[in-house]
DNA sequence: CTTAACCTTGACGTAGACGTTAGGCTTTGC
DNA sequence: GCAAAGCCTAACGTCTACGTCAAGGTTAAG
């Protein structure tokens, strides 16, 4: 949701309210301090606010947008390819009309998907391989164990290269 | 396919041979030679032989090896993983009982099986909720663009987290 | 025999994603 | 009002997976 700090520079606010510290919200993400920080060099967050002791102060919601990116990064996306999906910090902040919102947001939403389909493909042609190879293995190679190590393997296993080694 | 080197430190052998340099073997397998010695530096290939002036040889069915691991770097494995699932070069080298080698690759055929089950997972559970979220976007939400940009979205949006932003 | 293309080891450089330390101010709890 | 815990900026360190010289030996071709 929009973190709506209507323009005005971050106020200085005190750490009383709703707000979180940067320690608060890396404990509630299950990240760091200083994983936090570095995302915020490469605007991939912001600080709701700042306490009058220059304190970085955190929307609870922010702690939505981190799990997304540390999700992202689960999934092996790189930051910069992460700050293309959620979109900069810093220009979200910006309050934009809520059709921008949407469609930005279905935007980055599609893009997210045509990438996972990449990847799902790649993995469930792996895990056929490996079915495949699992089969042979236990099925046409196991007889052949008496052979001379150091002989090739049965054709079945050439022929699906079986083993690596 | 085992490197039959039936345990002689690595042959003087003529580059004549089937086998191949390290710039063939790169080409081939379209990855540079910096990547393969770095590969043997971490103990996940081997050279067959040496040429007389120490080049390094390999057999083609190196290049099967080498594929497996450009294959799984693919799928975003660190190369210490790979190191887990493929086995070192070294002591795949040593010429074991064929026993001995079907069930090595047996169990790390099994272990690859399973990284690759968790990663399709979250893959899925990722899917969903991206197709969930689109879904909301184009018939709850669409509807509520009027509203003004800075306050919360409508409460399926809020409910399911679409936004980041 | 010479030369270009290729290979050798060694070592330093790099980009991404933080970890860690230093020196110092802020906030909270008692 | 004071200590402990937490936060600040700045800056250097680290690990991975190589890239990129450098200085020199090796091979294949002509």
């Amino acid at each position: 949701m929009p973190l709506t700090l209507t323009q005005q520079a971050p106020a200085a606010v005190t750490h009383s309210a709703q707000l979180l510290t940067i320690g608060a919200l890396a404990k509630a993400c299950h990240t760091t301090v200083r994983t936090l920080r570095y995302y915020e060099e490469l605007d991939l967050i912001a600080p709701t606010a700042r306490s009058q002791g220059r304190y970085r102060l955190y929307h609870p919601s922010s702690a939505k947008r981190v799990a997304a990116i540390l999700a992202l990064q689960n999934l092996s996306y790189s930051l910069e390819d992460i700050a293309a999906i959620v979109g900069p910090a810093s220009t979200t902040q910006q309050p934009q009309s809520r059709q921008n919102q949407v469609e930005g947001t279905r935007q980055a939403l599609l893009r997210q998907q045509a990438c996972l389909e990449d990847k799902l493909n790649s993995l469930h042609t792996l895990q056929q391989a490996l079915a495949n190879k699992l089969e042979v293995l236990s099925t046409v190679c196991q007889p052949c164990q008496a052979a001379n190590p150091s002989t090739p393997c049965c054709p079945a296993c050439e022929h699906q290269s079986i083993h690596w080694s």
